[in-house]
DNA sequence: AATGAATGAGCCTTCATTCAT
DNA sequence: AATGAATGAAGGCTCATTCAT
């Protein structure tokens, strides 16, 4: 109660504490509302600031969405990332990469929205960490399909780019009913399905054969190589 | 208490009239300029009547949206299912329904924009006529699927939803950067390649082969796919 | 189904009819809504006219607001007015007049409302019937407090206006809560209570004793009066 | 996007000091205009700052007035409440409260017309604070009525509640005309009367003899009353 | 007499952003 | 670095009333 307390009582934090503190509420809140229901002064509130202060961190509200979200997107692809190194076989790891697109989705869909309904349309996306991310990501994809075409386990003439619009629309349009409150699905079921639909739109017919037998094989493996995650020590590396 | 002098020279139309030219006139502007940045005032100006008149027929500027685009859809899916009707053969089918919605793309991107970015997003799209007309249109492809799956062209297990959701999402997927002013599609050759792609995919050569060779794994297949389940529900990638 | 019915088919109606039945539903709004919250169209729409046929009828909407209580209230006045004529005894005239007052706030509350807190307020107040009306039937408890002073029942000294505001307003404010939807009241017992108090501060105490002893009198000539209404024809003059 | 220019030339104030400014200024407004004529436009140019700042500190309109009312309330009551105090016997304690009631009318005639055609009748009426305010300040009048029938001074079965409707009401009705710009009142000799009035009328001289003398009676009224009370609730006068 | 399309003035309200302190 | 009072441009929406037909 010493009244020559100089402004609130706001734990003195660094430039770099307190950016990340407002862009952890910010994150929050417009989880919560969406962006445009979104107000900067709710957001300054929960992080216990003044609404002028969130303004000396990030120039704008658009500014202060995009970097809270890109925060949150580069640990998950990191972490995703991580994972799909340890995974083996074109099935698997295509199925890897569709399962862990849908299951974001099922396990963050506001986060999803957010970038699906407001960051990707905006004029500033392509200028955007979020972007890059994204490309960099989904060019695991072009490489699994690109190996596989090498190996000859792949037709020659596959249109990449198509197949990954395909994949990754296809996703997103299949969770569409689920992020707007209709309904659910199975992130492990929907990713089977739509991988063995891409498996065998690409698969090369000369080989065909041999590698549908080495399917089954191929979901064994990842079904032990999951079993085995199990048993090792928790989350080794999030964020 | 105020007096207002009514009528000025705009002519007398009646009320169907009167709403149509309003609605054609908010269409060109939502189009323009995007929802948000569409002043009332200035579809009013444009279709010659004052501000109040437009709320006279339409209660919100949603609504107005809503109404226009759903005048510009009903004729539109109108006009491509017509077009279905003539052409035969499942590829051929196949081909026009994705080509129909690349097309549309394509030559009205602005049009598109506000379905897929405004339309879409809201919380009353589900009791939108375009939901409805939409729904029924792309009926029309599981249409086309199950009939080939009938006739034996292709595999007796497709799983329709995903596929419609890797068409339809996979062409949107595919046109998103020209949606946003970054580089151009040719809609015959992408119809052709996802076509190709789908009808692939959903093929029944060489499938009965593979099948009958895979039979015995089966059933360690079935026991792994319970363990998935077991290891699944535990959020793996949730931050 | 003749195609050639000019306008409508709403049957034609006499202008004092149609005035009427538009009177009648306007008053079946305000009611509902109040009136600020009550369309005109809505009235239009009940009364099946269109809006432009209430302003051939009424000049405005205030107008019509007026017209519509003072069409109800004319009847209200001259059925209570005629009521008071068959009661004799100054205690039981005086009861009479409050208890009707006390009685049309209970059953009609919502015209209450709108004639306190809308049709008094008003600038235009003075002018209207329900002024006059409302004089006339107030100045018959003047009357009844005069005869009793002539009488020498009550002291010569009474401030009349003083007693009617007393009588009125407390009347009203007594009924406040439940005009607002907090609370009822009993009609008969707040007229007892209300009258016995007035009574007692007007009488003279010169004759006070054998007036009280003829109270309780009054009061079962009273009842017995009523008694009498139960088994005499039902409503003899309604409006 | 909107670059702005804050500050201009007004001085910068507390909040309290800015809000109480505003607050005052309204209050100016409304007595001038009433509610609904008057525009937070004025009252945010009188008080030298932006329309937009009038609703930094307070939410709307209707929250502005009654907050502008309940300031000047707080005030009147304390006041009234103070001078209370030094004031002994019923009579003159009695004729205090009354008087007080007829003095602000007369002295503020627009602030009472504010509470009681604005206030009063809204809905939030009964969680506003000159609710409060007001109960806690007629109870003042109870209490010198209670106090007096203690000392035996007032009859004992004094009805309390509709005492306190006769004389709010009372003199709410008395001044009606005054408020409405029709005459004038004498607020000392219209408290002088009404004070006489309400004080013969609890009064408890010469009710002795008169109640041991009716006694015999009682027992019929009570008989009656149940009569009356079955011939009552049967809607009488309802049009 | 009846219609009903058209009016239009202006209200209340929003909220990201600024900058003197 | 932090504050927080002040901005201000505009925007959607209302609805009684008019008058050509």
């Amino acid at each position: 109660m010493l009244k020559k307390t100089p402004h609130r009582e706001s734990s003195r934090l660094s430039r770099e504490q307190r950016a990340a503190d407002i862009l952890k509420h910010a994150r929050i809140v417009f989880c919560e509302k969406g962006y445009s229901d979104t107000l900067v002064s709710e957001i300054a509130e929960r992080a216990g600031v003044v609404e002028g202060s969130v303004f000396h961190y990030f120039p704008t509200k658009r500014e202060l969405l995009i970097k809270a979200v890109e925060q949150w997107y580069t640990g998950l692809i990191w972490d995703y990332d991580h994972r799909l190194e340890s995974i083996t076989g074109t099935w698997n790891r295509l199925r890897f990469m569709i399962w862990g697109h849908l299951n974001v989705i099922h396990e963050e869909p506001e986060m999803t929205k957010l970038i699906v309904e407001e960051i990707r349309p905006g004029p500033e996306y392509r200028n955007t960490a979020i972007y890059e991310l994204s490309r960099n990501y989904t060019r695991r994809t072009l490489g699994i399909i690109e190996e596989a075409v090498a190996a000859g386990e792949f037709r020659p003439d596959v249109p990449t780019a198509v197949v990954r619009a395909m994949i990754y629309g296809g996703v997103e349009h299949y969770a569409f009913g689920f992020l707007h409150g209709t309904g659910d699905f199975s992130a492990d079921e929907a990713a089977d399905t739509i991988t063995d639909l891409v498996y065998r739109g690409l698969a090369n017919e000369g080989v065909a054969q041999a590698h549908m037998l080495s399917e089954p094989l191929t979901q064994i493996e990842a079904g032990l190589a999951r079993l085995k995650k199990l048993t090792a020590p928790k989350k080794p590396a999030s964020k």
